[in-house]
DNA sequence: TTCTCAAAAAATGAATGCAAAAAATCGGCT
DNA sequence: AGCCGATTTTTTGCATTCATTTTTTGAGAA
């Protein structure tokens, strides 16, 4: 029966720093990163030995984290049957897709009601940069603006909730990502261009609504592109 | 070992297609009713020992729990300090009831490019009842109702992913939601009727980008009439 | 008394050990 | 010869144990 009349006093960098870095953070980490990165076949088995060895950790601490991740939906743990690497169907990366643009769609409904002159200055300014990669064609530079623009805007949102969700949903496809996509994206660059002057525009007239619907219809054609990518559906092959 | 027996009842039809039913699992969701019912007071520091005798397991178990329950963002996690229930702050309320505001947006969007008729029917249905409830001022059953058909509005969308994360969202919220949030309702009872109106008239013209824009500011208004009932910051009670 | 510092006590983080379940291997049967 | 069932082996799930870290408690000095 520990009196928290004492406690009440020192709580002062609680709220600050949310998340606190554990070592077994920078664990769960380590193994998302393993995971999408594509270490591991889709939907193959992951014993727990192999990855104590390869991490250096016993098994209590993996099973930890295997753990978060399987709430993460990264994987999927089967009841005595171990860990296996959730493979996303077509189905999924459409559920997916859509999530992340409505994610996006509240992101820019949210960043109209509160974003400063200075940071949408900022947004413009990487638009720009952004126009001129594309001018140029060069599709790595493109790509990195393009990410930091979306990425502004969900912080301009002002929503460390938000924030945490998009980042995690972002995560699940950035495998996807990574082996798709780009060549697929070459072919609607340009409407990928029109559609961010628009997204520009909505948000300079710190249009909510609009840009909210714009958003959402960016990410249904990026998903439209990816899927005509991946097209041949793995799900029921 | 009693303890997961009333807590394995209350999982909708929400979780059902991919994650299989582990007995950890049982575990976290009762860990997380746990919690959610208030059985622990905000930002009191969770001894592992105490939860081990509560529930009749070893540590291993627990921990796994509280891992992913901080994934969640249910709990806070200390380096070497324990698990504390996670207060929400009056920023976090806002934080949460515009992500809501945003998937029921979201849902809304997809549910007008795919509800059948009879699914509209039903919720219309359901709308009828809950406004027989309305007009007999008889609050519970008009609650009922209202969760009822958000979250049919949720199912017809056809997102599993989006689904999860609903629930997900909605449990952190609902800790809230059973303390407060009733009596201050009440005040703007008529206007959420107006608002269910427009909701229910937008979906059958399926009018998708229309719906996301009620659904958000139906959420908005909830949250603000939350607000002004909680409003004196519960964080430093 | 009150503050500081140090030792004791308790709690956390991680490794190991043990029982049960699944997978693999081998012998028996049709 | 091939297929099915039992035994061995591996793997998983959980409890227990060990090493640090934190917190508490108590003694001594200002």
């Amino acid at each position: 029966m520990e009196i928290p009349a004492t406690k009440l006093r020192d709580t002062p960098a609680i709220e600050a720093p949310r998340a606190a870095v554990s070592l077994h953070d920078g664990l769960v980490a380590a193994l998302r990163d393993y995971i999408v990165e594509g270490n591991l076949a889709d939907g193959a088995r992951i014993p727990e030995r192999l990855l104590c060895d390869r991490f250096g950790i016993s098994r209590t601490p993996l099973r930890e984290a295997l753990k978060v991740l399987a709430a993460e939906g990264l994987i999927d743990l089967l009841p005595n049957r171990g860990a296996r690497v959730r493979a996303l169907s077509a189905e999924d990366l459409r559920e997916l897709f859509d999530v992340m643009g409505g994610l996006e769609a509240l992101a820019g409904r949210l960043a109209c009601e509160r974003i400063s002159d200075a940071d949408v200055a900022e947004i413009e300014q990487t638009h720009h940069e952004m126009y001129r990669f594309y001018l140029r064609r060069e599709m790595h530079g493109y790509f990195q603006c393009n990410q930091a623009i979306h990425r502004m805007i969900v912080e301009a949102a002002g929503n460390a909730t938000l924030s945490a969700t998009y980042a995690s949903f972002a995560g699940r496809i950035r495998r996807v990502r990574y082996s798709a996509n780009l060549a697929k994206e070459r072919d609607r660059w340009g409407e990928a261009m029109r559609e961010h002057e628009a997204i520009l525009d909505a948000l300079r007239r710190r249009a909510g609504g609009e840009l909210s619907d714009i958003l959402f219809q960016h990410l249904r054609n990026k998903r439209k592109a990816a899927q005509s990518q991946t097209a041949p559906d793995p799900a029921d092959a």
